[in-house]
DNA sequence: CGTAGGGTTAAGGATT
DNA sequence: AATCCTTAACCCTACG
C-alpha cells in the first residue's frame, strides 16, 4: 500500500547476496567444482506452486552476469518438494545438534552442502530461511486448522514432519540443548547423537574416516564388515528373522495408539533397504533415532557420515514409522576429498601427499587443529582456506597458519 | 554475539 | 490489466 522507499535497500542486499560475497558466493565460481550431478530438480511442483523454467537456482545467474548493476533481483525458484523434503529431513537429522546460544552456522553449512549433493542448490541462508518459512507456515496453519484447512496436500506432510520433529525436541526436553552432542560414552546416551553427523564424536577412529570414499575394489566407501548381520539393534532385522523384532525402541516416543491399535505383537512394518549388494529388512517400529540405529547397525556403519534413504523414485525419505513400506536404496554421504601435501621441517619440496576425506566442517576443523593448523593453503598458490565448503574437491593443499 | 520467532516486503505466477 | 496468492528474502525484537 504505502510502501514505496525501501526497495532500495532490500534490494541490494538481495544482490549482493548473490553475487558478492555475503553468504556463500555459490560455489561454482571461484574454483570450487562441486559438480551437481546435473541438477536433478525433478520439477514437481510445490503444492501447486510454480517451478517455471530450468531448476537451476540463484546461483547460476551470475556466472553470466557477475554484478550488472541494474540486474533486476531474481529470487530464487521456489523450493520443490523434494528440496523441501531433504531440507526437512536433513534437518530433522541434526536437530538435536543445533544449540540457540551457539553458532550453527556449520550446521546450516552442512545442510546447505548436503542438499547440493543431491542436486539442490541451495545455500545455508536459503536454508535457513525457508526453515524458518516452513516453521512459521507451519504454525500459522496449526493455529487456523480448525477451519477446513485439512487438504492432504504436500503441506500437511511437511507439517506432519516439523511437528515430529519437535515433538522430538520438547520430549527429549532441555537436555538436547545444553548439553550438546552428548559424549558417546554411555547408554542411551549415545543414540541420542545422530549417527547423521557426529561433530563430537572426537576420540573413536580420529583419523578418521578410514574408510574413502571409493575403496580400490569399487565396493561402496562403508567400513562394512564381513559379516553384515544385526548385532543387536532391535529393529534391525535379517532376511532370516524378521519375525522376531518386536522391538519398541526405547525411544519411541508414541504413546498414542496414532491410528488404530497399536499392539505388542509384530505387525510386520519392514522396509526393506539396500545398498550396493546388500539388502536387508529394517523394522520401522520405533523412533526416526531406532530406526537409524537399526539401519547403521545392520549394515555396520560406523562413521559420521551422513547417510539417507530413497525411495524407489529416488525421493529422499525422512525416517519415520510412518513411512511407507516398500524398498529403499541406502545412500552414503561420499564425502570432500582433497589432497593434503605434507612437509619435512628442512624441505621444500612435500614429503608426501595424502587424500584427505571430510564429511563435515567439524572433521576439517579437527583435522586441522591435529595439525596445529589454520588453514589450507592451494598447492601452487597462497589463497587460504579456512572453511570446508570452499575447498575444490580433488585439488591439492597444504597446511598453512 | 547468536538465535528464535514474528512480522513485512515484494517477486512472480495464477486467476479474474 | 488488475488483482490475488504464494513464498523467498528481509527486518525487528526479545532472549540467552
Amino acid at each position: 500500500m504505502y510502501m514505496s522507499e525501501k526497495p532500495q535497500q532490500q534490494q541490494e542486499s538481495a544482490i549482493d547476496f548473490y553475487n558478492s560475497g555475503k553468504q556463500e558466493p555459490p560455489h561454482q565460481n571461484n574454483n570450487m567444482i562441486i559438480q551437481l550431478p546435473s541438477q536433478p530438480h525433478h520439477h514437481l511442483a510445490d503444492g501447486g506452486a510454480t517451478t517455471p523454467s530450468g531448476g537451476i537456482t540463484a546461483t547460476n545467474h551470475n556466472s553470466s552476469n557477475p554484478s550488472s548493476s541494474s540486474a533486476p533481483k531474481k529470487r530464487a525458484e521456489t523450493w520443490v518438494q523434494e528440496e523441501t523434503r531433504t531440507l526437512i529431513s536433513l534437518r530433522k537429522e541434526i536437530d538435536m545438534l543445533f544449540n540457540t546460544s551457539k553458532s550453527n552456522k556449520h550446521l546450516w553449512d552442512n545442510i546447505s552442502l548436503k542438499m547440493r549433493e543431491k542436486g539442490f542448490d541451495r545455500s545455508p541462508t536459503m536454508c535457513t530461511d525457508k526453515w524458518r518459512n516452513l516453521l512459521k507456515e507451519f504454525k500459522k496453519a496449526k493455529q487456523n486448522n480448525q477451519d477446513g484447512n485439512g487438504n492432504g496436500s504436500a503441506k500437511m506432510s511437511y507439517y506432519k514432519e516439523i511437528e515430529e520433529i519437535l515433538r522430538e525436541r520438547s520430549k527429549n526436553g532441555p537436555s538436547w540443548k545444553n548439553s550438546e552432542a552428548s559424549n558417546n560414552a554411555g547408554g542411551a546416551g549415545a543414540s541420542k547423537v545422530d549417527s547423521f553427523m557426529q561433530f563430537a564424536d572426537k576420540g573413536i577412529d580420529d583419523t578418521g574416516l578410514t574408510f574413502g570414499p571409493v575403496e580400490a575394489n569399487g565396493r561402496s566407501a562403508l567400513n562394512l564388515e564381513r559379516r553384515l548381520d544385526h548385532d543387536g539393534h532391535p529393529l534391525a532385522i535379517t532376511a532370516a528373522d524378521a519375525v522376531g523384532a518386536s522391538g519398541v525402541s526405547p525411544w519411541n516416543w508414541r504413546e498414542t495408539p496414532g491410528s488404530g491399535e497399536q499392539t505388542n505383537t509384530y505387525d510386520g512394518r519392514v522396509i526393506t533397504v539396500k545398498l550396493g549388494d546388500y539388502t536387508k529388512r529394517i523394522g520401522i517400529d520405533g523412533s526416526a533415532e531406532a530406526i537409524k540405529e537399526a539401519i547403521k547397525s545392520a549394515f555396520r556403519l560406523r562413521t559420521r557420515r551422513a547417510f539417507w534413504l530413497e525411495d524407489e523414485d529416488n525421493v529422499v525419505r525422512s525416517l519415520d514409522r510412518d513411512m511407507p513400506l516398500g524398498n529403499y536404496t541406502l545412500h552414503v554421504d561420499e564425502g570432500l576429498t582433497i589432497k593434503v601435501c605434507f612437509y619435512e621441517e628442512s624441505d621444500p619440496l612435500p614429503v608426501h601427499t595424502e587424500d584427505k576425506t571430510f564429511y563435515t566442517e567439524d572433521d576439517f576443523r579437527e583435522f586441522l587443529s591435529r595439525r596445529g593448523w589454520t588453514c589450507l593453503r592451494e598447492y601452487n598458490g597462497y589463497r587460504n582456506f579456512d572453511s570446508m565448503d570452499e575447498l575444490c574437491p580433488g585439488a591439492i593443499y597444504r597446511g598453512s597458519n
